[in-house]
RNA sequence: GCGCCCAUAGCUCAACUGGAUAGAGUGUUGGACUACGAAUCCAAAGGUUGCAGGUUCGAAUCCUGCUGGGCGCGCCA
């Protein structure tokens, strides 16, 4: 917002000294404008004078000095300081602030979201966990994350698809249905040995019950039976999976089944396309993908001597139908345990003619549980993983989502369940929702008063003069930037940093300021700031899909 | 053996992608409710950013080499 005002003085400045042969014309004006994190330092700041000291031939200081002294400045900055070894320091006018925020009041909180998609297509395929056994904590994350950007992204103009990838065509499947089948002769007294590597949760045994209880009927046949088994529990877990997504308000727009590539035939267009291209050849009787033509990777195997295809066949294919479908933008969410898998299909999509940069992979890092100041194992194999369920059950979907969300997505996660479930102080997810519920309850109060929100539109902003006023509504305005470097870098936990540092801000100013007071003209003002402090902190928390409670 | 990620206050983590004196929360200590919700606030203390070099006006951030941890390296998915 007023960040683009600011790098308009700066290219204007520069544009004046290309003009009278200060700088040449050909050099490229790239500043960086931030805001610094010392006080004292202005509301933004650029380096410019750092990238344009060298070819001036001149030191940072002057460099600042000579752009300072054309910088056309007086509409929005009381001043701009050269500070430090050159930085350009900013110091916006506070009638600028406040006019900011009265226009953010009047055209609605939305008017804070960026428009950097302006309507382009991204997909964002999240979870896609195989269904073969329920979400475990670490699905959780990739899911909130997952659907989290979608949000931002949705909310910053692009385009977004929510899809689920269903993996119902490989050996996993296949050993599904036989774990299945075990149980179920099991159940039906038969002496069986249970392998090391089939499936070892309880949930098996739910599965084989639910078909001796139904009543269901089984083909004859050993493998007609195991196939059967194989689809029946697909489709019981997966309507699970399912049902545990939409109870974490994950909702998908897609489902997408590997099996629906080989019947629409892409996996045979993209093996012929592959080879016409010349990125594919045969080889010890198999057929291979030729990726070290575009990575630093060993070329990997596309269909097996024993005419099988692999995992990375349908996934290439898959991506190619992504691209059909047309979308620019294909971002994709892994385990971080697959981050070895990045270099081929990078490879691949660049076999396919597209950019490499089409495709954004983010990887999630595991989550350790701690309960009770130890950790929770939680071995998939073994089957003693602490399911999603069970975290939702726990601590609810406000906590987890929060939680989930607290940290880079590829860095490691401690998820204290104690922590998450506390409602006392120590919990951030109550501390931005109780300033919410704070000011909700100052509205209520102020209704009390016969002040309702009608009268806040004659509202005199010049009166909102404290420091930490004018704070509070460069925090609201900051919004904006939050969420376009969310939507830019593809990290919505960002989104909960600003969150509790505005809250925080809040809750300090609250405990100094009286809001509602005798000067009618001064709790207008004050009840405007708080009712657009209060419309930033809902909308944080509703990208975020937690819950914004008006008393608790 | 090769490759990728991580290492920041006692603990859990930030740092706007190379910016100024590295910040929060928690924990510890001491304070603030007979006016809008104390699920809150204020203050003190806490650091050679794992180690050693290098790049430059400037490094937690980039490069090299170590130490310690996680994960990959299949005609598995």
């Amino acid at each position: 917002m007023i960040k683009r005002t600011i790098a308009t003085i700066i290219r204007d400045a520069c544009e004046g000294c290309k003009k009278d042969g200060i700088i040449p014309v050909n050099v490229e004006i790239n500043p960086i404008i931030e805001i610094p994190k010392e006080e004292g330092h202005g509301d933004y700041s650029t380096n410019i004078a750092f990238l344009l000291a060298p070819v001036l031939k001149k030191s940072p200081q002057e460099t600042a000095g000579i752009l300072v002294r054309r910088m056309d400045f007086n509409a929005v900055c009381d001043k701009i300081d050269v500070a430090g070894k050159g930085f350009i320091n900013f110091y916006v006018k506070d009638a600028i602030w406040q006019k900011l925020l009265q226009d953010v009041y009047a055209e609605g909180v939305d008017a804070l979201f960026p428009e950097t998609g302006q309507g382009k297509k991204v997909l964002i395929e999240f979870v896609s966990a195989n269904p073969t056994g329920p979400l475990h904590i670490g699905h959780g994350r990739g899911a909130a994350v997952g659907d989290v950007l979608a949000n931002i992204l949705s909310k910053a103009g692009y385009n977004v698809t929510r899809e689920y990838y269903i993996n119902d065509a490989g050996r996993q499947i296949k050993t599904l249905g036989r774990s299945t089948f075990l149980r179920w002769q099991e159940l039906k007294g038969m002496q069986v040995s249970y392998e090391q590597d089939l499936y070892q949760g309880e949930y098996i045994k739910d599965l084989a019950r639910e078909i001796v209880e139904k009543n269901i009927d089984i083909p004859s046949g050993e493998e007609d039976a195991i196939a059967f088994m194989a689809r029946f529990s697909g489709e019981v877990i997966m309507d699970g999976i399912v049902k545990d997504l939409e109870d974490f308000g994950v909702y998908f727009d897609n489902y997408y089944k590997e099996s629906a590539l080989y019947e629409r035939g892409v996996i045979d267009d993209t093996l012929s396309l592959l080879k016409d291209k010349g990125y594919a050849y045969e080889k010890d009787g198999a057929f291979w993908f030729k990726t070290s033509a575009f990575e630093k990777d060993e070329d990997r195997v596309l269909i097996k001597s024993d005419g099988e295809k692999t995992y990375f066949t349908s996934d290439i294919a898959y991506h190619l139908d992504k691209f059909r479908r047309a979308y620019g933008t294909l971002v994709d969410i892994w385990g971080s345990d697959h981050h070895g898998y990045i270099p081929r299909l990078k490879a691949a999509i660049q076999a396919l003619g597209k950019d490499k940069e089409d495709l954004k992979v983010i990887l999630i890092q595991f989550v350790s549980l701690l309960k009770d100041g130890k950790p929770v194992g939680m071995s998939t194999r073994a089957g003693a993983f602490t399911t999603l369920r069970e975290v939702l059950d726990e601590v609810g979907r406000d906590a987890a989502r929060f939680f989930f969300l607290m940290r880079k997505s590829d860095a490691h996660l401690e998820f204290d369940l104690d922590l998450a479930k506390k409602t006392s102080n120590e919990n951030p997810v109550y501390y931005v929702q109780y300033a919410y519920a704070r000011i909700m309850s100052i509205f209520r109060n102020a209704g009390d008063e016969g002040i309702d929100a009608d009268q806040l539109k004659n509202a005199d902003l010049r009166l909102l003069a404290q420091e930490d006023e004018i704070n509070l509504i460069k925090g609201i305005i900051h919004f904006h930037d939050v969420i376009e470097g969310c939507a830019r870098s593809f990290e919505p936990h960002r989104i909960t940093f600003y969150l509790l540092d505005l809250v925080g801000n809040f809750h300090s100013y609250y405990n100094k300021t009286r809001v509602l007071g005798d000067d009618r003209e001064l709790t207008l003002a004050r009840l405007l700031l708080l009712y657009m402090l209060r419309e930033v902190i809902r909308s944080g928390l509703n990208v975020l899909g937690v819950s914004a409670p008006e008393k608790m």
